[in-house]
DNA sequence: CGGCCTAAACAGC
DNA sequence: GCTGTTTAGGCCG
């Protein structure tokens, strides 16, 4: 109650609550209170807050009798559902990504519903309902978070995810009965709960791609992964794809996601092939993401913009079971179609652009993610930043100079923009989005459409020319069949021959990995969260 | 019936 | 123990 005491006293308790209002002392990194629309409404009007009255748990539904009592708030807290919640607390975060506990934080801080349900007693129960929401619904994602050591961060999925559900790409299985399913998941898993009498009927589908990673149930044991690391539990391939990473579309996005697929696309994939390539497919993705077609353009982008790093975030699993990190670079994939493919294309207008940075956003930079702190504190990390992927000669040009770049466009808040995962996406606010959205775009075209992926650019402004360069790349596709079928060897090979091959390539990442390098740095002046 | 909330079992780390 | 995933049940519109 202490904290409480602040908040009952306060004002903090309005009715409406509006979450990141005030993040008291601020000790949270985020700074702007966006609510996103859905907030809306909260118009609730005063009324009593609900402080005491729901205490205990189990309330809700007396929290919700009391909405409908007071009039307004549908939940203890307010209007607002978990989800919402989540989505408000991630976007308030500076790099549009938070950790769960980071996440139970922000809650604390913001909602004053929660306010003194941090400790561990009170917390139980919302907590697992915070967990269930971000598991639960596809407008979450999951990136794997190597850097803390921590837990995953979690991230809106551009693509929108709505609220709905996430038709983990299923459909088989549960489509009779969802009971079906679901008891026969109970029971694969480990213990039966007590009814087991499962699988009487045919819910085999299960049974029929026992590998398929994308089953549920299937997925105890391997493959499955692959899903964690991004796991846009969208449908499977359009949306599951776009979702992914990266974002280029932002306008089509608006249309629909099927639409934009084909035109990214292509029906590549999606369509045609087997749920198996798919998510092959899905782990490219990754690997596009990381790639930046730009080695070399990364480059110089960095030396431009001022550090890119990518965090290291993306490993992908893959059905082999292999997990591969891309965590900074690591290798492209993409680097070898596109290499010759995509390096001309993205080179002439890219550099150019990347050059300078005046005009046309700087593209290639999508990738890589702008270090916030060097913003701040100026050197840290300059070469290590860098890291890129390919390395080689992005490196050199790294290390040495790290003019720390100025971003100002790119962040608005210095202090946090640490990394963001690579791809990912990013939604940024508007101003800022436009210009990293730019950068992405080129090389999402790349590689994404190379691959296949769809990237859920946030950005309309790129979309233009990302789209453009599609179209030019035609050729691409082909290697993107390539990879398809070779996917896995690419991997190895990619990783076994490329990778090693240049010794340059260092991942210099670890060194940034381990440092402190991610957000929390920068939140320098306030990481409350950071763990312990 | 679908959306939400809550609870809980379970698996990994 | 925390994190994540999944199943289940209940309430409400």
């Amino acid at each position: 109650m202490a904290e409480a005491g602040g908040a009952a006293g306060a004002p903090d308790i309005d009715p409406d609550f509006e979450p990141q209002s005030r993040p008291r002392s601020c000790t949270w990194p985020l700074p702007r209170p966006e609510l996103p629309a859905e907030a809306g409404g909260a118009a609730g009007a005063a009324e009593e807050s609900a402080g005491g009255a729901a205490a205990g748990p189990g309330r809700a539904e007396g929290a919700r009798a009391a909405a409908r009592k007071g009039g307004s708030r549908r939940n203890a807290w307010g209007n607002q559902s978990y989800a919402e919640l989540i989505s408000q607390a991630i976007e308030s975060a500076p790099e549009k990504r938070l950790t769960l506990a980071q996440i139970y934080e922000w809650m604390v801080r913001s909602v004053p519903y929660f306010k003194d349900k941090g400790d561990s007693n009170s917390s139980a129960g919302w907590k697992n309902s915070i967990r269930h929401n971000l598991s639960l619904h596809s407008k979450f994602i999951k990136v794997h978070n190597e850097a803390t050591g921590k837990s995953s961060w979690w991230m809106l999925n551009p693509e929108g995810g709505k609220s709905g559900k996430a038709p983990r790409r299923r459909a088989a299985s549960m489509d009779n009965s969802s009971k079906l399913a679901k008891v026969r998941g109970k029971a694969s898993r480990k213990k039966p709960p007590l009814q087991s009498a499962p699988e009487s009927t045919a819910d085999s589908p299960g049974s029929q791609f026992p590998k398929w990673p994308g089953s549920p149930s299937s997925r105890s044991n391997e493959d499955s992964d692959m899903w964690n690391t991004f796991r846009p539990r969208t449908s499977s391939n359009a949306s599951t794809i776009s979702a992914r990473l990266s974002p280029i579309l932002t306008e089509q996005d608006d249309l629909h996601d099927e639409e934009l697929l084909p035109s990214l696309v292509y029906s590549s994939a999606s369509s045609n092939v087997p749920p198996t390539v798919t998510e092959e497919l899905e782990l490219i993705d990754g690997l596009n993401l990381m790639s930046p077609s730009s080695s070399v353009l990364s480059t110089q982008q960095s030396a431009s913009s001022g550090q890119i790093q990518r965090d290291s975030s993306f490993s992908l699993r893959n059905a082999a079971g292999q997990t591969t990190t891309f965590g900074n670079s690591l290798f492209n994939p993409v680097d070898i179609s596109l290499q010759s493919s995509v390096s001309h294309f993205s080179a002439p207008q890219t550099l150019e652009a990347l050059l300078t940075p005046s005009s046309p956003p700087p593209r290639d930079v999508m990738m890589t993610q702008v270090d916030p702190v060097l913003p701040q504190t100026g050197n840290r990390m300059s070469s290590r930043t860098l890291l890129l992927l390919g390395g080689q000669a992005a490196q050199s040009k790294m290390s040495s100079g790290n003019p720390r770049g100025k971003p100002t466009e790119q962040q608005a808040e210095p202090v946090s923009a640490s990394v963001l995962p690579s791809t990912l996406p990013i939604v940024t606010s508007p101003q800022n989005t436009a210009s990293i959205t730019s950068l992405k775009a080129p090389l999402s075209a790349t590689t994404a459409q190379s691959v296949q992926l769809g990237s859920p650019l946030l950005l309309s402004s790129a979309s233009p020319a990302p789209l453009g360069l599609n179209q030019d790349r035609l050729p691409i596709d082909l290697d993107i069949d390539m990879y398809m079928e070779n996917l896995e060897c690419d991997m190895d090979y990619i990783i076994n021959s490329e990778l090693m091959d240049g010794e340059g390539l260092d991942f210099n990442f670890e060194p940034i990995l381990s440092t402190p390098s991610y957000p929390s740095t920068s939140q320098a002046s306030n990481h409350t969260w950071v763990p312990s």
